[in-house]
RNA sequence: GCGCGGUUAGCUCAGUGGUAGAGCAUUACCUUCACACGGUAGGGGUCGCAGGUUCGAAACCUGCACCGCGCACCA
């Protein structure tokens, strides 16, 4: 800092200090170290994803808490990473592709298309990474991971194979949640409900009877055997109330409550359903079949059941064993099936087009408007699609073990509450659907062969035969079986099976259809899968979602399934920092993973990760959500969401993360304005320029403080430290970081700057004044040797208190604080380890303890003693305002002392009154009218000889007094009850009297001020 | 429907039973030699409503209203 600039400008400061803090590898990780050790894993951002202001508060918290704990003398570990975001990043190449060059991923083909992929990702993809940096994030980038390295995919790869062999994952048909644009199933947390403004559309349908009729309940609707003649129409019609008319080609039933007197009699009979048109009578007709699930109350108590479109119809259609009909493909189009005038339309034309048709039948009733909720996918933000689907699930693991962990407190949730919300999901769970139809991503490890059934027994006679696999690999497999996992049909098999025979049989001898069996194996050992590439095996084409690579993101970017020094010092991690919105998603699913494959929970994994207890982390920190100061969530779509790097060009990285720190209160949103970076980069111009005073008064750092030389200000503004430095650990160890932040800016603002380096002025005097031009300089004064030591006295209590609060800030403000730690010359007398290199790892100041307080005479009354001077201050300038005197002008003030005051305490009160003289008096006989204000120190008077508008200050004073009457008449009340007085503790009684005695001696002071003005 | 937050100064928010607070905004004055990204002094609140507990409630309890969120949903 030789070089002082008038205000702070941390563009010239950050980039530097970054740069050394990399190069000196001060974010660097080292698993051998002796010091405890505290780790965080990053919520990884999305490969392509841009900073955003949930970024900044997230990770600002994430540095703080890094930085608190290096200062804390622990070894830290910060590791950072992204994540590969399947349908995001396929779906922004996919564009890219189709404006550059008009093609489509399936005109490059899967291999070609992840070629592309894997160019983008090497190009763009740090670049949220960078934007970290430049916030400031302390992680250990030597140790960045990212969710498709060889390494993680490995890890991805091995879990699903050991969670395969444990019979947790599975394939099956399910209705599952369809996302029409991205094609591809999705799980139940990735659809959000949105109310929607539609229409109740209702419409009748004509009851038909038909007592010859079989209805065949596993025949498709198009191979009903009714014949026309028995076919009855009645003149009974129900009415039916959807949302969706555009699905009446695919009900295969109408359905009603049995209990439902009106509509009881009917089950058994038919409807004639109305779409589509064309089909012959005998094919549209659908039974009336009576389910508990119908509502009587809700529409018209007739629902119509599309077995193939809709969950709940699904059920009741397994319930009755109803067919299933298909009428919409997967792009969310119509099939024919739906009928001429709907197939080929899109399903919301299609419903337009249906209601028309309905309309024109004179069977549509009416349509209300209708507010329903409808799931969308969150991703492509369109309704989703219900849809049968062949996907893969996974039956969660070790989830009691989860829930006791948060349940019993081992695992903390910050604030609590969201421990419920956790509790809650975790106990109406649902198998997870986890595979995609994407291209990006992990490939699903199992390769799958279709046999002949009756080849089986003939042409194959033991598994690893049927696997087609040569005899060397087979020895291989032999030895490492846990590696390979063999399914007959859904049903697993042991590897070295030889009655290949009878299994296959007993598989099939049950129904004589099946002609065809189908061989999974799931295994990562590449010698096997080459050898199974090579006989034709096909692997599945789908890929694991995402969130299925980041469950496992705690040990995974530790170098797990290898049992690491990292992981064997860092793992469990200490801090997790991440949004609610991700609870589900991803915090619960990385507790039951870290159970599943840390711990002992079962594993069928080696014993040396059986760690006692594998929950991935002991905190959890949920942090609020960033909103705009209007309360809406931060969107692109709103263009309401600042670019932080935008912010940090102009207000510096440390504004942004101080003011976003002391907006964002535990557990609430925030409402972001930019005002808040303002504040924070006002408040580095503070702390820049109060440095700044400091180095004004030349010299080295004053490390020795004589105790016989501190004033009554140096002991308040120490005891002030000591209490700042209680508030700001207290706050930081119970996560409250605007708590954190206010009580530094209180104690350095309002504390420090305000009363503490003002007053200190009484001690430094002044250098001399430049001279003007072309006068010669003004020779320095010499100062008395009492002078002098005072002077550096006090310099060095500034340097000590400042050194303090330079690193009490540090976590909260990097950049600026290690500029000033080193330009001060605070690091220069500590050890390279302990803060000479770099404030990141100088030791957080403990509060003061009694030794220390002894030794300095920093005794509480000294506060109190203080405070009475500074209010005497205030009170002193508000006199100015009797004669509306400039607060610049100099005056000339004079007291009269109740108690012996010394020289330097008057000097102190000169200066912060900012007084031209305080003349010390006695004997001081005001003149009539002269404004005075009162205090236990004395009488402070200032003469203006007539000035002063005695009216207006009378209506003041008067009003004052009425105020402190009204307050002395309260605390009067209280006392006077004898069941106040009675059953209040004593302390609170003693501080009652004691506020009456305030008040009274404050009536006395302001009536006497009253008095004086005649 | 179930659950969870919130309601305090114009705005954003602290405040876990004992004198209602901060920042911003605002008013007046001030470029005084660390800082106008600053200083000094001020104005501004029956703490959402109604009950209850208590000597005492912004805080605890009950109910209600409104705002927001999550989960589950009825076609």
């Amino acid at each position: 800092m030789s070089e002082i600039s008038k205000a702070y400008e941390p563009q010239s400061v950050e980039d530097k200090w970054y740069d050394f803090w990399l190069k000196q590898g001060c974010f660097t990780a080292d698993p051998k170290s002796a010091k405890p050790a505290y780790s965080i894993v990053i919520p990884p951002p999305n490969v392509t994803g841009m900073l955003h202001m949930g970024h900044v508060l997230n990770n600002t918290i994430q540095d703080i808490l890094s930085r608190k704990a290096r200062m804390d003398g622990k070894e830290v570990l910060w590791l950072p990473g992204t994540d590969h975001a399947g349908i995001a990043t396929q779906v922004m190449v996919e564009k890219q592709l189709k404006k550059e060059e008009k093609k489509s991923r399936h005109d490059l083909g899967r291999e070609e298309f992840l070629k592309r992929v894997w160019v983008w990702k090497e190009k763009h993809g740090d670049i949220i990474i960078n934007q970290l940096k430049k916030l400031g994030c302390s992680c250990d980038w030597t140790r960045e991971r990212f969710t498709m390295d060889p390494e993680y995919s490995r890890c991805v790869q091995k879990v699903f194979v050991e969670l395969y062999k444990k019979g947790l994952i599975y394939r099956g048909k399910r209705m599952v949640n369809w996302c029409p644009v991205s094609q591809t199933a999705l799980s139940d947390e990735e659809v959000e409900m949105k109310p929607q403004n539609g229409f109740m559309y209702h419409f009748k349908v004509q009851v038909a009877d038909c007592s010859g009729a079989v209805s065949a309940p596993n025949s498709a609707v198009t191979d009903r055997r009714y014949n026309e003649s028995d076919i009855k129409l009645t003149d009974t019609w129900l009415t039916i109330a959807t949302t969706r008319p555009e699905t009446i080609p695919g009900d295969t039933a109408v359905a009603v409550n049995p209990k439902d007197p009106r509509y009881a009699a009917l089950v058994g009979k038919f409807i004639v359903r109305p779409l589509p048109a064309e089909l012959p009578l005998a094919q549209k007709l659908i039974p009336i079949v009576g389910d508990e699930h119908v509502d009587f109350e809700f529409g018209t108590g007739v629902l119509k059941v599309t077995p193939a479109h809709d969950k709940a119809d699904f059920d009741i259609g397994t319930r009755h064993k109803l067919p299933l009909i298909e009428v919409i493909n997967a792009d969310g189009t119509m099939n024919t099936l739906a009928g001429g005038p709907l197939a080929g339309l899109d399903r919301f034309k299609a419903r337009k087009v249906a209601v028309e048709i309905l309309t024109e039948q004179g069977v549509m009733i009416e349509a209300k408007p209708y507010e329903n909720n409808v799931g969308f996918s969150q991703r492509a933000d369109v309704p989703i699609e219900p849809r049968l689907s062949e996907q893969w699930f996974l039956k969660y693991p070790a989830v009691p073990e989860s829930k006791a962990c948060v349940a019993d407190g081992r695992m903390k949730f910050h604030p609590d509450r969201w421990a419920k919300v956790y509790d809650h999901w975790l106990t109406n769970i649902q198998d997870w659907c986890i595979s995609r139809q994407l291209w990006w991503g992990h490939r699903i490890p199992v390769w799958e062969r279709t046999f002949d059934c009756f080849s089986i027994g003939s042409v194959y006679t033991s598994v690893s035969d049927l696997l087609s696999i040569s005899a060397k690999t087979q020895e291989f497999i032999g030895k490492e079986s846990s590696d390979v996992v063999v399914s007959i049909d859904g049903k697993q098999v042991t590897t070295d099976a030889k009655k290949l025979l009878d299994l296959g049989l007993e598989l099939n001898k049950t129904d004589a259809e099946v002609r065809e069996i189908k061989v999974q194996v799931c295994t990562i050992n590449p010698k096997v899968i080459s050898a199974l590439e090579l006989e034709r095996w096909t692997q599945d084409s789908d890929v694991l979602d995402t969130w299925f690579s980041s469950w496992l993101w705690p040990f995974a970017t530790m170098g797990w399934p290898e049992n690491t020094e990292t992981l064997k010092k860092f793992y469990p991690t200490t801090d997790l920092v991440t949004g609610p919105d991700i609870i589900f998603f991803w915090v619960a699913r990385m507790i039951m993973a870290g159970y599943e494959f840390m711990g002992e929970a079962e594993s069928a994994l080696p014993k040396k990760f059986a760690l006692p207890d594998a929950m991935p982390f002991q905190n959890v920190y949920f942090t609020g959500i960033i909103r705009d100061k209007q309360g809406r969530k931060m969107s692109k779509t709103l263009g309401n969401s600042p670019d932080p790097l935008v912010l940090i060009a102009q207000y510096g990285a440390d504004a942004l993360r101080f003011g976003t720190m002391r907006s964002a209160p535990l557990g609430q949103d925030v409402l972001f304005d930019e005002k808040d970076v303002e504040l924070g980069r006002n408040f580095c111009n503070k702390l820049w320029n109060a440095c700044r005073f400091r180095q004004m008064q030349g010299g080295e750092v004053q490390g020795e403080i004589e105790r016989t030389l501190l004033t009554p200000d140096d002991k308040w503004i120490l005891l002030k430290l000591d209490a700042a430095i209680r508030e700001v650990t207290i706050a930081l160890n119970e996560y409250k970081f605007s708590e954190a932040t206010a009580a530094l800016y209180k104690f350095f603002w309002s504390e420090y700057c305000d009363w503490y380096v003002e007053a200190s002025k009484a001690s430094l005097p002044r250098p001399p004044a430049e001279a003007a031009p072309g006068e010669a300089p003004i020779a320095a004064v010499a100062l008395s040797p009492e002078v002098e030591a005072r002077k550096a006295n006090t310099i060095a209590v500034i340097d000590f208190v400042l050194s303090h609060t330079i690193r009490l800030f540090h976590p909260f403000v990097p950049f600026i604080t290690e500029e000033l730690w080193n330009g001060m010359g605070y690091a220069t007398d500590m050890p390279d380890n302990q803060g000479g290199k770099t404030i990141m790892n100088a030791p957080w100041p403990l509060p003061f303890d009694e030794d220390f307080k002894g030794h300095y005479g920093l005794d509480d009354c000294y506060v109190e003693m203080t405070d009475t001077k500074y209010e005497l201050v205030r009170n002193g300038r508000d006199l100015r305002r009797a004669g509306n005197i400039q607060a610049a002008k100099k005056v000339k003030y004079v007291f009269k002392p109740a108690q012996h005051l010394t020289p330097h305490d008057a000097e102190v009160i000169k200066l912060l009154l900012n007084a031209e003289s305080l003349e010390v008096n006695d004997a001081y006989q005001p003149p009539k009218g002269t404004p005075v204000v009162a205090s236990p120190l004395g009488e402070l008077f200032l003469p203006l000889e007539g000035l002063i508008d005695v009216a207006a200050e009378k209506i003041r004073l008067t009003k004052e007094v009425e105020k402190i009457k009204s307050e002395i008449v309260k605390v009067e009340q209280k006392l006077a009850n004898p069941n106040f007085t009675t059953k209040v503790p004593p302390a609170v009684l003693a501080e009652h009297e004691q506020r009456l005695v305030e008040w009274r001696t404050r009536l006395a002071h302001t009536q006497a001020s009253l008095e004086a003005l005649g």
